[in-house]
DNA sequence: GTTAGTGCAAACCTTTTGCAGCTCT
DNA sequence: AGAGCTGCAAAAGGTTTGCACTAAC
């Protein structure tokens, strides 16, 4: 299981196993992906409501700079967060979709292809590669276009509209 | 010219070509590539020293939402700004040295079939697709080769070191 | 017992917002 | 003339840092 391989990794290179770190691990493991730093730390905070959001954030760089995790934007759908996931599965992009945010994976031989052409292109040694792909999922692309039509037909019925509603923000407050 | 085919595509829409913006979209245009906002306003400000840098973010804000620029991370590499580029070349690649920061463009047909395949295996409709890599060029392989025996070395001679200095911060100050 | 790691408060950088006034068309 | 855009000041969101204390090894 990937915690194990994670402790071991840290275990072999003298990087202390403390209990906040334990528990961060172990989310992080479990719940799969896409976590950003918030959300971690509210999920941490349940398991030990003095764990500190610093310690969170220290731990993911630590992570990330061990190679142990990845970063990734999502295409900053949301705001401006980074999620995190372990580094476990093949190489994947991460394909996002601008309407309803559901986030797809494609793993497929381009990507490695891709890679290789890299290293061979510019005697390039791939560390880290991250592929977003953002657009609209299937079932998005009907509603979409239902969408524009409606606001195309408002358009007509009143050549000078009022100014629009402003949409309400995407980022979540802080607790 | 790519600055005549953006200024076409705003004015198309009734968006107006102030000042401001017609600096900043020379700018943007002659300028190549990855320019942060903050860069493109210190660059800006000569041009127009009154010009404000909340003028550059909405600008390209505005510029992202049209499609006509794409929005790039570098892998954060520097710090956690964005860096911006005209919608005018092949879809392209980054590939950014994790030691001296370099960026390369790699165009290639990985690319296009992984956008491809994405679309038809998820009925997906790609609208912004972004594709960086972190490593070593050809040249920092070597002398971080070295670096690292260096660092064995000194681990030898002293086996409890004293701390490191710290690294500086990567960030940019405001002027 | 050391040293790495933590919590807390405060800072930091990047970006956004509210609003009054200016300016393109 | 009037909507759209700008500048200014202030705030927000996300993340990092300094420092004294704590806990893992």
């Amino acid at each position: 299981m990937a915690l194990d391989s994670i402790e071991g990794s840290l275990k072999e290179r003298g990087v202390r196993l403390t209990r906040q770190r334990q528990i961060l691990l172990e989310l992080i493991d479990k719940t799969g992906e896409h976590l950003d730093a918030e959300r971690l730390f509210q999920m941490a905070k349940e398991k030990d409501p003095k764990l500190n959001r610093v310690t969170v954030y220290r731990t993911l760089k630590m992570l990330k700079t061990s190679g142990l995790v990845d970063e990734l934007d999502l295409m900053h759908h949301v705001g401006d967060q980074h999620y995190y996931e372990t580094r476990l599965k093949q190489e994947h992009a991460h394909v996002i979709c601008l309407r309803c945010g559901k986030v797809e994976e494609f793993f497929g031989e381009p990507l490695q292809r891709l890679r290789k052409q890299i290293e061979s292109h510019f005697g390039f040694q791939v560390l880290l590669a991250r592929t977003e792909v953002g657009g609209y999922c299937a079932h998005c692309q009907t509603l979409r276009a239902r969408e524009v039509k409606e606001l195309r037909m408002l358009a007509l019925d009143a050549p000078k509209p009022a100014m629009a509603a402003r949409a309400p923000r995407k980022r979540a407050r802080r607790s």
